[in-house]
DNA sequence: CTAACATTGTGTATTCTTTACACAGACGAA
DNA sequence: TTCGTCTGTGTAAAGAATACACAATGTTAG
């Protein structure tokens, strides 16, 4: 199986080259022999100017031309499903130290065109930041996630059930840190939540909320650059976080 | 690339046949092809007797004979994922309308002794009575969740991964009236949940819960050959569940 | 037929959690 | 120095979760 057939970076080029024929006959060859590629995809995640914001390139598989697409790579042979989207990441990124998440697998028979290919996507959260884009092939841009144009493949029902994971698990858990700076004001905490959320909450509660949480650590540090009153910076407490015992037991409902 | 090798159906018969060596060289195969297979793995809850079960059979993988594995075929290349989970479930247990529902993608490189195989695990909940194993191959058998020897390939950790998802989704979700008769007890209920989350609930304070939901109808029947005061029988209202509209905000707690 | 047993069915008081809400103080900008 | 804007704080009220006891019903054994 010729990876080079299924991947986004490189059907344009082996297309113009050989032509849609030669394409054809090798998705033949694949079709009788039973194989079906896997791939990840990485749903990620920024956010920047208070909205929740996600990472994409054009895709260049021909049928979805100057549609947005998720980053995203065959797996190798000889790599973890996790590796595999570490390294999408690192080498679409840069970056290495990244939250990342598997959220779930698709396979729909017809949801490659060329092929099939079932996928495993991830979500990531990175601090936009933090991170300076160095390569831009493929126009990799930050998009808005609630405005967004076509995609190609079914990544826009891939990013559709990552951010509703995301909006779910940000509550349970604390991955929203990564998408701050180390040290953050509780106001870019809150607006995080609204922006992910898509609420408005009260301020006083929601700093009583995390503050009997008990996992935020003053740094003694304030903001700087804003224009009015600065307020007190704070870091997360992961280890403090490890040590809590997990509850088994949220409360029936639905 | 030939799907017997891998099937946990035939590989006994196919060694036999054929030898060890015909299959590393296959294997070998595999391996300079790039090639990677996919499965669906279904761990299959039951209640009976007022305990969790899982369905399980017999490995006839050589290396894990006699160990304990979950249900599970690779995927046909026509077949979506969730058809195929179902197609398992048809197969082994005859039934048909059945919860399922996929939990997670399992692709370590090495979970699979034999070649590099990604498995989709699903988690499907079916009610024992209603249903008689006829195909009982392999010594196919309901286990005690709780006292489990030990398990073919990774699948014990699959089968922990998908117990801690359900005992997080039956609090949020209605999932656990699959492993019930259409008309229960709320005794019964009851017992369902204090097995799959291992804890004592209030008697009082269970029954203020659920009915304050509003999802169970009396039936206007009695429970039937118990040896006391025979308690009513409800049913669960899914269509009045489905009209409810989800909440989104749930709090944040960590 | 009766008594003993086991389990159902029900309400209230208490605690904890969530929500709603307003004003003084700090800093920057002009 | 004043104005504007945001930070930081507490309390009262409503709602949710918990703890807890006793009468009613059917079964079984004597």
């Amino acid at each position: 199986m010729n990876p080079e057939i299924l991947s986004n970076k490189n059907v344009l080029t082996k297309d113009a080259a050989t032509g849609q024929k030669d394409i054809k006959t090798i998705l033949k060859e694949l079709e009788s022999e039973d194989i079906i590629g896997i791939s990840v995809d990485c749903v990620i995640f920024g956010f920047d100017d208070n909205e929740l914001k996600v990472l994409l390139i054009k895709s260049d598989f021909q049928q979805y031309e100057n549609k947005w697409s998720l980053l995203g790579d065959l797996v190798n042979n000889h790599e973890d499903l996790d590796e595999a989207a570490y390294r999408v990441l690192r080498e679409r990124t840069g970056m290495d130290d990244v939250y990342l998440e598997q959220v779930k697998a698709f396979g729909e028979t017809n949801r490659h065109p060329a092929a099939r290919v079932v996928t495993i996507a991830y979500c990531s959260l990175i601090n936009i930041e933090h991170h300076q884009l160095k390569i831009l092939a493929n126009e990799l841009h930050w998009h808005r996630v609630t405005t967004l144009s076509e995609m190609a493949f079914d990544h826009r029902k891939i990013l559709d059930v990552c951010y509703a994971w995301l909006q779910k698990r940000i509550q349970e858990h604390p991955l929203g840190f990564s998408l701050l700076p180390k040290k953050f004001s509780l106001r870019e905490l809150q607006n995080l939540y609204e922006a992910i959320l898509d609420v408005k909450l009260d301020r006083r509660n929601f700093r009583k909320k995390f503050f009997s949480m008990d996992l935020l650590e003053d740094t003694g540090e304030l903001e700087t650059d804003v224009p009015h009153r600065p307020g007190k910076l704070y870091r997360f407490n992961y280890e403090k976080y490890q040590k809590k015992e997990r509850k088994k037991w949220f409360g029936i409902d639905f």
